[in-house]
DNA sequence: CATATATACTTTGTAACACAAAGTACTTTG
DNA sequence: CAAAGTACTTTGTGTTACAAAGTATATATG
């Protein structure tokens, strides 16, 4: 019923702001997000994994940038995450 | 945001079960849920250490029953827990 | 100009988790 | 009275979530 890979606080939290923004950075998430750097490469690495993002991997002058965007696969699912929420609220 | 007990698949379905029901057998539970013995009895016992859940050892006849009561405290949680659900909801 | 500090991550280590299999303690049935 | 069933709990194990440590490069400082 909930999709696994989004039932999860930092998870559902992230594809949320990607919703509203398609793409962001690395840094970006990671402060709105409160969590730290390896937590958040691990969430993201679980979730390329399911193509639900695409991390690209970019330089800013000579510094690393990594920006995560969504793809439309996790829009699909993370629409689908929000019907189930909404079925199960009203069943509440 | 969302309480780490209830944002699980399992324990969230079990607490939307007590709140319409109050208290419920082990095995009505086992049932609905579709999980197994062993697995129920770990999510109960995670529940009743945070006091979600009061857990009542009788007999019927001369076998063991086990009834699932939600406290009030389990029920203020899952409440808050559906509010999270929608605010989280509105902002997407 | 070397070395200390900062940036932007990834990898590693570990405690907690979710689950099924196996175990316990009976009771009922053939 | 042995075999199968009932109602669970405990144990074992693969997976998860997280922070700490590591990597690689850039910039600031003495």
């Amino acid at each position: 019923m909930f999709d696994p890979l989004l039932h999860q606080p930092v998870r559902s939290k992230l594809l949320s702001a990607l919703i509203t923004n398609d793409e962001l950075p690395f840094i970006a998430l990671k402060e709105s997000l409160k969590v730290t750097d390896g937590n958040l490469s691990s969430h993201l690495s679980k979730l390329e994994k399911e193509e639900y993002v695409l991390i690209e991997k970019t330089f800013v002058g000579k510094r690393p940038k990594t920006v995560v965007h969504i793809t439309a696969k996790g829009k699909k699912a993370f629409a689908e995450y929000i019907e189930a929420l909404k079925k199960f609220i009203e069943e509440n």
